[in-house]
RNA sequence: GGCGCAGUAGCCAAGCGGUAAGGCGUGGGUCUGCAACACCCUGAUUCACCGGUUCAAAUCCGGUCUGCGCCUCCA
């Protein structure tokens, strides 16, 4: 009775729903019109909204970088993958993208680490830039098209605490520091709905007493003896960090930024102050979306030095593919915390395998054939694409599609459809790029890949193509027993064999131990 | 204590009012003397729990429990 009345429903809502389309549809007001526009959740006001900039087809966006001051880690990597993904889906949306990231190059933990060392900060936080740009490079995070540095904009960050300083929201302390006086600033803490006070409970904080008020923050900090400082109205020092991203993001963006961005950890106190700052001292709006990017978990615990967990970028550039830290990364959702468990590079790295081998197959026996653009295959895969990515970067969901396209590639293959094959080929090349996937040379990753278990198992090609020959002649001489022995022994090497009617093929394993 | 996010199969993870995507793993199968890759099949009567709204809820509302993040430098 039960089902026979939720059929009923069910029936009632198909042909009202069959009837509105049809009415949508005789009005022009397709929902195909709905997807042409990019939703993204905009942090400001809670909601997922549509993305309008404020300059037609121009989009000004900064996003927070890193501070110089140690090993990039994996936490790093994902914000700069997730703003570049951004960047360039804009871009292939038409819009003309000018994309700031910084590098904070001065702060107390680059002067402590640096002291340390016995370097110059400046030289130590170079060194550290650079090793970071090459590793992010190797991900394929492009660079932004403005890259900038603290200490190459002094002049603008002194100007802006002076504009502060003459609005009443700036205030210089006996210490010499400088402060933002929150008090001044009616809407501080909208932003991460930290209305009153009442943040401060429960947690112990030492209140500096040169500060009018415990809310405060420094703009620019008075050096102390032989530290590195430049000059100012208040003597010699160094900015706050908070002044650095306002500074710097006005400089290149202008006073109303389209998005800021950043990992979610910056919503307070960075980017809170970032918005007093901005704000008190142009009168404007800073930035009409704000977006960020979630943490990274390892093994479901949060990544910190305290439990040894960290995920150290030169660690991981350069044992496994850059498709493989990429799909790692976008696999979820870029707001959601990403969780990585043991076994998830190689779980991955077995899918980067196996795609690139696919690839590498089309692309040998579709020499001569031409790609289709307009084909179905492609513009199927480029509208799925498209809308998974309209939703506020879907990235997850055009993972789980990349793989299903694996298979189909693989159904091609064997049917011998090398035209649609390549076709596919082409439009996940093209459109992957934005994730910074499938970029790479087929024949290259296959044998690097292999290359690495080879010689993670202690076996070398040679061997193995010398063992498959003797087995292939045991078995002509019909002696499996010795011809099994070969294939044990190299089971024992996780390499497996399989044999066709006149050949032997090998491939080796990639164990994925999943379970906890 | 305050603010915010989240709980979907063994694991990772989409869906956000119309009847549970995808991947890994597992188990079977095609193939094979045996057999890896690939391919096919295999999974949640149900989305932490309890109420409510609705013709219809994993999706909305209220409450409970649990986990996490931020409130101190943090991508």
């Amino acid at each position: 009775m039960i089902k026979i009345a939720h059929c009923v429903n069910y029936m009632i809502y198909v042909i009202i729903s069959t009837i509105v389309d049809n009415v949508e549809k005789a009005f022009g007001v397709g929902r195909t019109e709905v997807f042409m526009s990019i939703k993204v959740y905009n942090v400001l006001t809670r909601k997922k909204q549509e993305f309008v900039p404020l300059e037609d087809g121009k989009v000004k966006m900064y996003a927070c970088g890193i501070t110089a001051s140690g090993n990039a880690h994996i936490g790093h990597a994902f914000q700069a993958c997730v703003f570049d993904m951004i960047t360039k889906y804009l871009t292939y949306k038409g819009y003309d993208v000018t994309y700031v990231r910084n590098y904070t190059d001065v702060d107390d933990k680059i002067i402590d680490r640096a002291r340390q060392l016995n370097m110059d900060p400046m030289e130590f936080a170079q060194t550290i830039m650079e090793k970071t740009d090459k590793e992010l490079a190797a991900l394929g995070v492009d660079r932004p098209t403005i890259q900038s540095k603290a200490t190459e904009c002094m002049g603008d960050i002194i100007q802006l605490i002076k504009t502060l300083e003459d609005k009443g929201y700036a205030y210089r302390a006996d210490s010499g520091d400088v402060f933002y006086r929150v008090s001044a600033f009616e809407r501080y803490g909208s932003f991460s709905n930290r209305l009153l006070d009442n943040s401060i409970h429960g947690v112990r904080i030492e209140v500096d007493a040169n500060k009018q008020d415990e809310r405060d923050f420094a703009l620019w900090k008075a050096a102390k003896e032989g530290e590195i400082s430049w000059d100012s109205p208040w003597g010699k020092g160094r900015p706050g960090w908070h002044i650095e991203c306002s500074a710097m993001s006005m400089k290149y963006l202008g006073d109303t930024l389209d998005i800021h961005g950043g990992g979610k950890d910056l919503i307070f106190p960075h980017h809170e102050n970032e918005i007093a700052q901005s704000e008190a001292a142009t009168g404007k709006l800073f930035s009409r979306y704000w977006l960020h990017n979630g943490l990274i978990k390892v093994n479901g615990q949060k990544m910190s030095k305290s439990f040894n967990n960290g995920i150290l970028l030169q660690d991981i550039v350069g044992k496994y593919n850059q498709d493989v830290i990429r799909l790692t990364l976008h696999q979820n959702h870029y707001r959601s915390d990403v969780n990585i468990v043991d076994g998830m590079f190689e779980q991955y790295e077995k899918k980067v395998y196996n795609l690139y081998k696919s690839f590498a197959v089309v692309e040998a026996n579709a020499a001569d054939f031409t790609p289709n653009e307009e084909s179905s295959i492609a513009s199927e895969v480029e509208k799925a694409f498209v809308n998974a990515m309209d939703n506020d970067f879907n990235t997850a969901l055009v993972i789980a599609d990349l793989f299903q396209y694996g298979n189909r590639l693989n159904k091609l293959i064997n049917k011998g459809q090398y035209q649609d094959a390549l076709d596919m080929v082409y439009i996940l090349r093209k459109m992957y790029a934005i994730l910074g996937i499938c970029q790479q040379d087929a024949k290259t990753v296959v044998a690097q890949i292999k290359n690495k278990y080879l010689d993670l198992y202690g076996i070398t090609e040679k061997e193995i193509e010398e063992l498959v020959e003797k087995r292939m002649q045991y078995k002509k001489a019909n002696d499996y027993e010795s011809a099994d022995k070969i294939k044990q022994y190299l089971a024992t090497h996780s390499i497996e064999v399989r044999d066709s009617r006149d050949k032997i093929e090998w491939d080796f394993l990639i164990h994925v131990n999943m379970h906890e």
